[in-house]
DNA sequence: CTTTGATTTGAACGTATGTTCAGATAAATC
DNA sequence: GATTTATCTGAACATACGTTCAAATCAAAG
């Protein structure tokens, strides 16, 4: 058993990985070839087939990882028990996350439509068991009386819409400064389901 | 000059059009050959280019129609001094505007990386011209002091995305109705924004 | 230093791409 | 019915694609 310590696998394999989330992101996964990404790397493109089967998985890859990162430090978060408190919880943590990841954000709306049947409805499962976080504390926020909101569903797409919106133009470092946004989003968050 | 009229130009026109609407949004503009287009019109490929020069136009052609159709209708819609009553007016207009036409809507924003600079520059300038109405709006309202928002760029940004997440989810012939789904998200933004 | 085996190269595979264009087709004009 | 000309075909162009694989490379183990 030889190479098994430093060995270029262990290197090559997140380069390619990060490689493909930055030409997925700026050009789409249609328009990047496997060429382009073994470019970026710095090796020729049949290189690449030692980290993924193919480019389809590469994809999906990249977006399961994403989703399972968010769910796995939307889990870590506190709990409250007050409705209005989990709101905002809710929003800062979303704000917070989705901002510090743009490419994988990107990926991971955009080229949907560029997964395979199975791949797709094992990344859309997921990101349907975040986006019912919402609308729990939405549900729980009606049963209280602290919300007023006829749908908890569509309120629920509607706040998450809003809120992943932040990613089209917040810039790291543009006028305003990620904790400025959060209060902005928190206010109108909070006002737009309140009872 | 012979072939004036009823020529099959006429026709095929629009229908290359509407194909090519259609297969960008369903798979994407890279991944739909010029092949695809023609042959979901019944045509040869060669054929198309008797009525795009390439098919980068193609694509900025379907956006700029759907752009300038936008605030063709937009400059229709009534006037009112009232905010919150032009803040109604707006929501309801980019909903039922958006609703009635996915596709382009959906392409207007997902394919916006794959035009060439020229074209991009001239499609995010009429964004950003219908943004600023709503923009003006809550400019508006904070003055007239019915409106508190801290920053009326930002808050219009995050309305415009949660209108336009309508899209993702809403269908013709789903629970709700179009006139509910307005009802809605009107209650969600006249609260998000209100003093 | 030799062996081992993970890693990479570089060429090749069949297929697809956007675009061009000479020639065929057919509809409107005279 | 002959002429004109917009429209379309079908083949061709050069180039690019995702993927495969025998052979070369090279770092660690013995």
């Amino acid at each position: 058993m030889a190479r098994t310590q430093g060995s270029h696998s262990d290197i090559t394999g997140p380069r390619v990985r990060e490689a493909a989330l930055s030409l997925f992101a700026r050009h789409g996964y249609a328009a990047v070839s496997m060429r382009q990404i073994a470019g970026a790397v710095g090796v020729q493109a049949g290189a690449l087939y030692n980290y993924t089967p193919d480019k389809q998985t590469l994809l999906y890859e990249l977006m399961k990882a994403h989703m399972d990162e968010l769910l796995a430090a939307r889990a870590a978060e506190p709990v409250t028990d007050d409705p209005m408190a989990a709101l905002e919880g809710f929003t800062r943590f979303h704000i917070r996350f989705h901002a510090r990841r743009p490419e994988a954000v990107f990926i991971s709306y955009m080229e949907l439509r560029n997964l395979s049947p199975e791949n797709f409805a094992v990344i859309e499962e997921l990101r349907k068991t975040y986006e019912t976080q919402l609308q729990d504390i939405l549900h729980r926020g009606v049963a209280a009386g602290c919300f007023a909101v006829t749908d908890a569903r569509i309120a629920s797409m509607a706040l998450i819409a809003m809120l992943t919106g932040v990613n089209t133009w917040f810039r790291e470092k543009g006028r305003l400064s990620l904790p400025e946004v959060e209060e902005i989003y928190c206010d109108m968050v909070r006002k737009s389901v309140a009872a």
